[in-house]
DNA sequence: ACCAATAGATTAACCATGTTAGTCTAAAAA
DNA sequence: TTTTTAGACTAACATGGTTAATCTATTGGT
């Protein structure tokens, strides 16, 4: 039985299979990140590993690099999933919505999208790598686009708008950061303090008494602030 | 020569030993945490491993459980000398000023703070773990307490400033942690983008035309807000 | 000066994770 | 049906954290 010999000899080499070795289980990079997704907000960001993900997928890690490009790809992905995520419900909560009403609403919309989805929150706030990626920066300029509209409908004049967007964005993602990390002592009136906050920038946007006559950029585009 | 051969038995157990086996070396827990602190600063707070930091001491990792209690252990420790640090400047940028001058000059340091030292402000905004570290919570109020104190000398009713305190923590926080970890694009006027950030603080913070009578503590202990 | 105890370094060993290389086979394509 | 390929696998290695057991220079007592 030369065949059998053969055949025998090939699976010496590599007698320990499991019950479906090589059995296609349908992954796809959508199944691999939306994993990596659901780590991310029950467990944090940090939890997010490729051991973790391929064992929740039924699998072994090496399986995962058909469908993601290491940890660093994996995680990218995730990025970009949740400030695509985060763009939507900021455009929503902005939807039909005008002036001060639009920005506290937005406000609002941004603390909450922290709040349900703690894991995705930090991923879309997380250190941009250098060099370009176009899916990337296009990704989270779009989480960044509804804070823009939002001010610029308001009356913010074009010269100061990216300043005001930086000043909305540092004031959010200031102050859900900080309360994420559990680095407000004493648990009383968050949301008290937020209220006052947002009122706060609102004043302080609406007022704009300083123009300083910077060279302003027209058009509202996808572009990072 | 019965001596000569029992040194070689002893040794033959484990004979592959460096040139200064067991010598101590006179680490210390400080020594150790400078040692953390500047690959902090100069590769970045997540090259801070114990193997990193051994191997800069000249040293094997486990020497390292000696005097500290493991990764988890020299984090914190970090955070403490990081806090500590970012408190000093503070106080130092608020020492003989008033008013909004002092506002200015304490929001300007803590800016510069994370430009000069990255890695110890990361450390010192970490999540905070729960469960009381009294020694901890101590360095982090340490931290916030140039602000209240700002904050109150410029006026802040008692009732206010627990809020207020933490709409400035956010700006500041949220601005830097921005703007170090590249998430504004287009890199162009940051500082007139943090002028204008500060100084909208800043009225909005002098104004401060709600009150809601809310139960402040009169003192400004160190407590974290 | 000697001796015992200790502090502080060491190696060894183990576990978890990321990654690459090579293998195998079910599924897709020819 | 045969061939090719995509997608799973094991094996092997590197790096990092951690514990245990060991050794010895230092320390402190006699």
């Amino acid at each position: 039985m030369p065949q059998a010999r053969e055949r025998i000899q090939t699976k010496t080499l590599n007698d320990r299979w499991g019950p479906r070795m090589g059995r296609r289980v349908g992954l796809t990079q959508e199944t691999v990140v939306a994993a990596a997704a659901r780590i991310a907000d029950e467990d944090g960001l940090d939890a997010v590993t490729l051991a973790a993900v391929a064992g929740r997928l039924g699998v072994r890690s090496p399986s995962l690099y058909a469908h993601v490009d290491g940890l660093a790809g994996l995680r990218r992905q995730l990025t970009i999933l949740a400030a695509t995520a985060l763009a939507d419900e900021l455009r929503a909560a902005r939807h039909r919505r005008h002036g001060a009403l639009a920005l506290h609403s937005l406000a609002s919309a941004y603390r909450s999208f922290a709040s349900n989805h703690p894991g995705w929150y930090a991923a879309s706030q997380q250190a941009v790598p250098p060099g370009k990626d176009d899916a990337l920066y296009r990704a989270l300029a779009e989480s960044v686009l509804p804070v823009m509209e939002t001010l610029a409908e308001m009356g913010v004049p074009p010269a100061d708008l990216l300043h005001q967007t930086r000043a909305v964005r540092s004031a959010l993602h200031g102050f859900v950061s900080l309360e994420r990390g559990n680095s407000f002592g004493m648990s009383v009136d968050f949301d008290e303090s937020f209220r006052r906050l947002v009122e706060l920038v609102t004043r302080g946007v609406m007022g704009t008494p300083q123009a300083s006559a910077g060279s302003g950029q027209g058009s509202t585009a996808a572009t990072r602030t």
